[in-house]
DNA sequence: ATGCATGAGAA
DNA sequence: TCTCATGCATA
């Protein structure tokens, strides 16, 4: 409820780049990588077993009598890039981003088991038997052609900016020496995205508000962010390293509104005063739920694997691997993850 | 508030 | 190809 997106910025990529990286939730890639190499052995056992119970979930609630189709193409649209609602700016584009090095180095565990896990899997094996519910059928992927490229918004000159600059007082510095970084604390960041809502709130100013706004401040590779990305800092759905590398935007951006109120209530009175959409795939349930029976036993599959998972379920292969993926983010995202 | 998608950069 | 930061579209 609430929120109401009235503007949306068009954006680019501020680079927040971050030094500094925390030694990351070990937990969960220990545990990912356990999965694998636990499971190595058992795959198909525990394939089937992962099918078996998205199979009785099937059943369970196949509840609707039909599925609503899986893509919705909506296209065309005026590309209504307003980006700065109060005062007009362009940002500059910045293609870097915060990435942290840290390559948790992939190791791709044991991935040799297929053969013919895939066999089994029936996502669509409704013994119950309905009619009405071809659960898993009806992909109407529209096909995408062309996609991408050619989005290149205005701007552009100037690329780099990259991964290392810390000149100003933005993240990290004062690593002498030691070079670790400033404040890794989830607490700290926890009470701070609780602090900027509740501050946020008062102000009156809507999450894409703050998002717009930010292009506002003139920091230096930082332009807006959407509505999305301010929610989920606020939700902590963010990574760690994300969240650390925005907030000192974030708690800028909120002392320079709140500064700004004060003035105006200081003073007496013055004022006075496209083209196409992308298309969102919608996955239906028991396809979702075949696929997350498969992200528990092997949460990285090799495109072979992607592949059949994506025939079985009727679904484009590179909506698979996508899902896995954003899957695996997710898995990595701080809220309640391991590290609280 | 969240699901699925894009793209840059790193392996 | 994967990870990561982020965004559009949508519930």
């Amino acid at each position: 409820m609430m929120s109401m997106n009235s503007k949306q910025p068009f954006s680019m990529h501020p680079i927040l780049h971050e030094p500094k990286y925390t030694p990351l939730h070990s937990s969960s890639e220990a545990i990912r990588r356990l999965q694998g190499n636990i499971f190595a052995g058992f795959d198909e056992t525990l394939l089937q077993r992962a099918e078996a119970l998205a199979a009785v979930d099937i059943v369970a609630q196949k509840s609707h009598p039909f599925k609503p189709d899986a893509t919705y193409h909506t296209m065309t649209t005026m590309t209504s890039m307003t980006c700065t609602p109060t005062s007009s700016s362009a940002h500059l584009h910045h293609p870097s981003v915060l990435t942290s090095h840290h390559h948790p180095a992939q190791h791709h565990p044991s991935q040799g088991l297929e053969g013919d896990l895939l066999d089994h899997l029936t996502p669509g094996i409704s013994l119950g038997g309905m009619p009405g519910s071809d659960v898993c059928s009806s992909a109407s992927h529209t096909a995408h052609a062309a996609h991408m490229s050619a989005i290149n918004h205005m701007q552009h000159h100037h690329h780099q900016q990259s991964m290392n600059m810390h000149p100003h007082g933005l993240g990290s510095h004062s690593s002498l020496g030691s070079g670790l970084d400033a404040e890794p604390d989830p607490r700290e960041l926890e009470s701070f995205a609780e602090r900027f809502k509740q501050r946020r709130i008062k102000l009156g100013v809507t999450q894409a508000d703050v998002g717009a706004a930010l292009a506002n401040l003139k920091i230096p590779g930082v332009g807006c962010l959407s509505q999305s990305t301010i929610c989920r800092f606020e939700s902590l759905t963010l990574s760690h390293n994300n969240m650390v590398a925005l907030k000192p935007i974030l708690e800028a951006w909120l002392e320079e509104a709140e500064r700004a109120q004060r003035e105006k209530m200081a003073k007496p009175e013055i004022f006075s005063g496209g083209d196409k959409k992308r298309k969102r795939t919608s996955i239906a349930a028991p396809e979702k739920r075949s696929l997350e029976a498969y992200f528990a036993v092997q949460p990285r599959p090799s495109s072979e694997k992607i592949a059949a998972i994506a025939e079985k379920l009727d679904l484009k292969k590179n909506v698979v691997r996508v899902w896995f993926c954003n899957q695996r983010q997710k898995q990595k995202r701080m809220k309640f993850s391991a590290t609280h």
